[in-house]
DNA sequence: GTGAAAGCGCTAACAA
DNA sequence: TTGTTAGCGCTTTCAC
């Protein structure tokens, strides 16, 4: 660390100065047009790179009525599912000649908010929300102001595009792997207000009638952090009888539901079994090895930037796409043990054992970690 | 999903021509100046919601030759460490009133440069680089345009601040804890070029020549990613001689490298014992309870950000804060076994046992969980 | 307290 | 191919 800081940055007209051209010739050359001789770009980009020019975006932006560059308002930057899609995004706005501008939403309805309207007084060509909570009728007024698509939630009947997974369908696979399994008692933490969390919870509230079991089926709270995982499953111990399968509404709640179960002196999957959902490179982790939905996170972040770039340049109108999940079967899952209520329920977290599963490893299926 | 787009917002021209009065004053109004009568500013904002609008950044930006933005530079966000450490940017950021605008680097030198640029073309008020992998040189030739400030990585000798701890002190606190256990043959998984590797591993290496370890110091190279971890492990399972215990250049290291360990059909901490760096909530993780030298991110976050606003305020100069670095005991360390090579040694990956520490849970001080 | 006028740095017709 | 001329939407003196 020392010092020295510019004074004023040089502008198109110093530019134009020194290189004994017009301002609008500078201005071609820098946005590189083919028709300048090569004489006078040379004499450009020398004089440029002589005084350390750098085009003043805020001008550019401004004078051309167009940015470019597309905001994306991520929940929550600790959800490894958020970095993924970014990825997807990313690229493909990147393969489009965009920028990105990332904002990070702290899942708090309140940041998000001001987040959009930071993307909205910077004027960028469009907009995508992942995991975004706030109101349908707050986003649908974005909406009139500029393009929006939503990232793992649907909204129905607003003016914002959307790519998601069919979450519904990706409980269902939960919990009939589940009940293949043997297990009738199957419990779901859900994601309370977030992104998704509801069709997952109808999704296994359906599945469970469907397959007659209904008086068995219980949801607790949540809220797709591990924290709540954690709590929804002390809830579960709290309760009369305790469930042998977890289906939880995302992997960071799976992982905080195992972390109790064990505390608990229980085994997963051998007493509980738990399902994740997302399949996030957490779940993937050879450590924890969570059997969980797959969501096509890199191309939900892709289909997402592609369809709103098109919107922009009414090279197509927003939709609703919906991507299929599928089940990714790891080491978290087992066959329900004979007796329905699990043997140990120990209060203390006595030393725990955590044992590979006894069945031979089943389909390790281990998807791309992203 | 339906349809409308907005032809083209008001300005505030438009605003002032249905409130009857000047340009001038909404302005005054929109930043909300107090002298301005209550009448005015009644006209004035009616105006404004009636209209629906909404100031243009650029615009603002442009005439009042500031942003009061500052933009973030993350390497990557994949890794928690990021996440924790832009919270603490973000709260001290909007505690002064300036913005944030992020930018992901992919862990890619080029997106980490052209992310700059960005920054530099959008007139930021300041600059935060975060785990940035980018050349001194070349954020030095930055922080000539504006001021910039590092978090991970110190770049002595430039005009860039930082906020780093100490890295080879906490290299040296891994170390000596592994040699308390009783473990001599310490290996070292190091993070490449990324930022702090460096110190790591001087720390290391100067810690091991200290304890007379030299002879059996061994350095495998990584890059702080989960992959280089398990890469880096399954090299050290090729050489002559297994170590006792791995120390890695960052929590995700270590749980690549414990899960090539578990692979191998061998134990940790019973087998071998594993250290990480950073305690991101990733280590914190009760099912990974990974031992791990703490960095106080949130802290380091908010630090740099009050630093970097009190330079561009001129309240203060950019200087290179340390902050000191500790040890969080876990559960992936053990004293070492009685054989200097441990018993099993199968390639296949027969099935995997992970015990619970034989020893009743060593001061499980499980940190803020950020 | 309010208005007029002059830019901020650049793009976009249109002429030459 | 290059230069001229208007703005883009806002802030900021400086009068009144």
């Amino acid at each position: 660390m020392s010092n020295a800081r510019r004074s004023s940055a040089p502008t198109l007209e110093d530019v134009a100065q020194i290189a004994g051209v017009s301002r609008a010739l500078v201005s071609l050359v820098m946005r590189n047009s083919p028709r300048v001789s090569s004489e006078s770009r040379r004499r450009v980009t020398d004089a440029a790179t002589k005084l350390g020019y750098r085009p003043n975006l805020m001008a550019r932006n401004l004078a051309a009525r167009k940015t470019m560059t597309i905001g994306v308002l991520l929940n929550d930057l600790h959800n490894p599912w958020f970095a993924e899609v970014t990825d997807g995004i990313h690229d493909a706005a990147e393969g489009h000649g965009y920028q990105l501008i990332l904002a990070s939403g702290r899942r708090t309805p309140r940041l998000e908010s001001r987040a959009l309207d930071t993307f909205l007084a910077s004027r960028v060509d469009g907009i995508i929300v992942a995991g975004c909570r706030l109101p349908a009728a707050r986003l649908d007024a974005v909406a009139t102001e500029v393009a929006v698509v939503s990232v793992g939630r649907a909204l129905p009947k607003t003016s914002v595009g959307s790519v998601t997974t069919d979450d519904a369908f990706g409980a269902r696979l939960a919990v009939e792997h589940l009940y293949e399994l043997g297990h009738r008692r199957i419990a779901h933490i859900d994601g309370g207000k977030g992104a998704g969390a509801l069709p997952r919870r109808s999704g296994y509230l359906r599945t469970m009638r469907t397959l007659g079991l209904s008086d068995k089926a219980q949801v607790v709270a949540g809220d797709f952090t591990e924290e709540a995982g954690a709590r929804g499953a002390e809830r579960l111990f709290r309760g009369q009888v305790l469930p042998t399968a977890i289906f939880t509404a995302n992997d960071l709640s799976a992982v905080g539901a195992i972390d109790v179960v064990e505390r608990r002196g229980l085994d997963v999957p051998d007493d509980i079994s738990v399902v994740g959902f997302d399949n996030t490179s957490l779940a993937a982790l050879n450590h924890i090895g969570l059997t969980t939905i797959d969501q096509p996170r890199y191309e939900m972040g892709a289909a997402a930037a592609t369809m709103l770039i098109d919107a922009i340049n009414d090279r197509g109108a927003l939709s609703d796409v919906s991507m299929a999940p599928s089940l990714i079967v790891r080491r978290t899952t087992a066959r329900a043990a004979k007796a329905q209520q699990p043997a140990t329920r120990s209060r203390q977290r006595s030393s725990v054992i955590r044992a590979a599963p006894t069945a031979p490893a089943r389909s390790p299926s281990e998807a791309k970690t992203s």
